[in-house]
DNA sequence: GTTGAGCGTT
């Protein structure tokens, strides 16, 4: 079959290897020196990141972590699928993204309707192809996305280590 | 300590 590997659902099912990875299914309480911790087992790290809600500040549940060689990046995505942390059994995949969304500018980036001419506009209508998500455009539909990827390992290494529910009790300022 | 599906500008 002339399978296209540009097809949505394919890409989400079966990202291409990359130095990036998804992280979902996280505790809201799961941090990014959490996540550095857990993650930098595997190899050097070039960055993390949770995703926050912009409005609450609370973390959306999922992150993305950066590692600074594929081969470390695999071995992480392997392992560390499945783990529990946090009390959440997280999922971990080659992200399909590399990096957040270009906000969009809230103002006209055309060129002027009179006498816009040759020289001076700096008009840039390809910036939408600038980003980068990986040739997906339609969410359709992926909720059988893979379960069969839940069981690519043993959950790992951290079996009763990192519940530790004895993080955010240690600042209550108190309020006179 | 909402318990959740989820691929992004703190």
């Amino acid at each position: 079959e002339a399978y296209s590997h540009s097809d949505a659902a394919d890409v989400r099912a079966n990202p291409d290897p990359s130095t990036c990875l998804g992280v979902f299914g996280l505790s809201l309480y799961t941090t990014e020196r959490d996540l550095r911790e857990v993650f930098s087992r595997y190899g050097h790290l070039a960055g993390v990141k949770v995703v926050y809600d912009q409005r609450t500040g609370r973390s959306r549940g999922f992150a993305f972590i950066y590692f600074e060689r594929l081969e470390d990046s695999k071995e992480a995505m392997e392992r560390a699928n499945g783990m529990e942390l946090d009390g959440r059994r997280i999922r971990v995949d080659f992200s399909i993204t590399k990096r957040p969304h270009t906000p969009t500018p809230g103002i006209y980036m055309g060129r002027p309707t009179h006498n816009g001419g040759g020289g001076g506009g700096s008009s840039r209508r390809g910036r939408d192809s600038y980003y980068d998500r990986g040739g997906y455009d339609r969410y359709d539909r992926y909720d059988e996305y893979d379960y069969r990827y839940s069981r690519r390992r043993s959950p790992s290494p951290y079996d009763g280590r990192y519940r530790s529910r004895s993080r955010s009790r240690s600042y209550s300022p108190r309020r006179y």
